[in-house]
DNA sequence: ATACACTCTCTAGTGACTAGAGGTTCAAGG
DNA sequence: CCTTGAACCTCTAGTCACTAGAGAGTGTAT
């Protein structure tokens, strides 16, 4: 593959422009090299490791989470032990992101269900937030 | 209530002190009095007005939104729709983060169940995550 | 040769705080 | 009254993962 561009690499890994230039920066991606122009040029690795990142990014993974596997991606022989522990913390994660998420839903969907649209003073959904409830 | 300071009124509300200067700072509190050294000193509707934004941000509603609704609970007279209509949008958006959190989990499991923990150069999870599904 | 889309660097902004430096004030004990 | 020390003050900068914009330079097609 002859070299491409950073539009070009944006287009094909649907990652943005100025976000391309900023994993450069904080060393996710190699700097690659350059025109006499100083533009930048990319090959095919830089293709593949930025759609690593991307598709790893839409699983909720951090950037620190993405570095660690990528390091672990470029190391074939060692054991798998590592990936499977760093995807297992991060769908504990998430549970506990779920569980979280459903129970503010259950507590806006009962005071929602108490509220008769009458006046603010009545509403339940203002009363529910205005509840005295912290611990001393 | 006599004046107390803003340590005590973290102490009440479970609300850091940077935090409640942060949100005087963005106007969610008014300023209070101070006494002669400068020091603030907050009455009992600070406390109310903290624990209720406090209570509002636990249910996960952004700095606006409880914008919008202690503005709405100042004015007792007015119909609860707006009220209504702002919590239904959060749930709705509640409700999408689940859906997301939920289809992840799917897809970071089903790698993991695939995962036969051998070498990295067979592990599933990286395989996933390298799979070139970009759309062009 | 010119047009113009693309690229460059750099700075600053987002949301909702959190951390730290360096200095001042309050309340209690002696 | 004096001292100690916890609590307070302001201000700046850092977090995360980008995003936006200014102002200048480059590449390519006609």
């Amino acid at each position: 593959m002859a070299d491409i561009s950073i539009g070009e690499l944006a287009r094909r890994t649907s990652v943005k422009v100025p976000t391309i230039r900023f994993y450069e920066q904080v060393g996710l991606l190699p700097a690659p090299v350059r025109t006499e122009g100083r533009q930048r040029r990319y090959g095919a690795t830089a293709v593949a490791r930025l759609n690593f990142i991307r598709h790893a990014r839409e699983l909720g993974f951090e950037l620190p989470a993405v570095r660690e596997l990528l390091s672990l991606s470029e190391q074939p022989e060692r054991s798998c032990i590592e990936v499977d522990r760093i995807a297992r913390r991060h769908v504990e994660d998430i549970n506990r992101r779920i569980a979280r998420l459903v129970a503010l839903r259950g507590e806006l969907e009962s005071s929602l269900d108490a509220c008769g649209h009458g006046r603010v003073a009545e509403c339940r959904v203002i009363e529910a937030l205005a509840d005295q409830t912290a611990q001393p």
